[in-house]
DNA sequence: GTCTATAACTGGATAGAC
DNA sequence: GTCTATCCAGTTATAGAC
């Protein structure tokens, strides 16, 4: 039977059993033996293949934000490259954004956990701070180039503070707290990733332009 | 002696480390001995004042969502009123979240705490729905409500999702994660109350007018 | 209201057999 | 690589004395 698809091994699966519990209840909302009966596994697995508890998470975190990292990066250089090095705004937020949604859009379950924990890890006090900037801020710095040499007048403290609240706006909705869903009355729906894009690209960049690009004493 | 100050009822200081290790570590982070140790009293008494864990929790969450929503329903009435029942976009958004400053700005720990701790529950999952919906919906209603009115030929979609972007990029920054102050190798500080509201307002209702008042098909 | 004492249980971690 | 068995520190929660 040379058609015959192996179960995935065993370390896979408690990494995405860990992935997905770790979203929904953060670090210390989950146990070990959480995981492992998710994963159908044994208990002392986990440890063999991962160590410690906080190295499983690391590990988590990491898996996919190396896959992410160069999906935005790429998608930043082609920008550049079809825009003879000058890419407009649109094309620096869109950068940033459209992998993920690619990501979304596979239907991948794997893939919306992690965004979910990439939402919860951002807003956290204790974690962050050292796991976002060891994951993420390499290539953020990246964005935060490209954002510079678009509004070269720009105050460089007004860019990061845009982009605070870019990030702001994204982790929330990666969340998937369901909160607009209940707010709006069914009317908006956070699993509809067709569209929110769509929206968070333009609300994004009326908000650099507004902070970066218009000058109080000046114009408008 | 009758002008010696009393320590705060044991009660209340259970609240108020209750209040600041749940916005540090979320609520499976902590536990009750480290909050009667925090607070300097006895275990046994968490349970005689709140009954189990979850209970306590959502008293501590409770305790200033009531003030804060007074002051931003307040804010939202006086605006409405200087300004002939037609308060401008500014002006919305300034009575959401200037209230808050001010809480800040008041230098009280224990607000700060607080504040950090809604960006956390916001942002979680198994908290948010619930506890945000309990706690802060009727008063974000009744904003939805005024943000219709002042544009009243908007898709009311997309005024509910430009309310999450806005939402994201407040609860991030009450979260205090340090993560910007980081980023920007110390030129921005997250403690900086002073200015943040002043850059968040014109980026936020920047936002609202790109995606509620400019049509697609109509102009820019 | 407050503290002592403890019940009843769950947590992470690992030694050692297979 | 995998599972059985177990250690034991730490957890919530409460009964009962003061």
């Amino acid at each position: 039977m040379p058609d015959y698809t192996p179960p995935a091994p065993k370390s896979e699966r408690i990494l995405n059993a860990a992935e997905e519990l770790f979203a929904l209840h953060g670090f210390d909302g989950v146990t070990l033996r959480g995981i492992a009966t998710a994963a159908g596994v044994d208990v002392a697995l986990l440890n063999y293949h991962f160590g410690v508890k906080k190295k499983l998470f690391e590990v988590v975190f990491m898996r996919r934000a190396e896959i992410l990292n160069e999906a935005r990066l790429n998608a930043l250089l082609e920008a550049e490259a079809s825009s003879g090095g000058r890419p407009s705004l649109e094309q620096i937020v869109s950068a940033f954004l459209r992998p993920i949604q690619r990501f979304q859009l596979t239907g991948d379950e794997g893939w919306r956990n992690y965004l979910a924990l990439v939402g919860w890890v951002n807003s956290s006090s204790v974690w962050g701070e050292e796991m976002m900037h060891k994951s993420f801020d390499p290539l953020v710095a990246r964005f935060i180039e490209a954002l510079k040499k678009n509004m070269p007048d720009a105050d460089p403290q007004r860019i990061y503070w845009a982009y605070q609240f870019f990030s702001g706006a994204l982790t929330l909705t990666l969340a998937q707290t369901g909160r607009i869903g209940r707010l709006s009355d069914g009317l908006c729906r956070e699993s509809d990733v067709e569209t929110v894009y769509d929206l968070m690209i333009p609300f994004v960049v009326a908000g650099f332009r507004k902070l970066c690009m218009e000058h109080p004493e000046g114009g408008a």
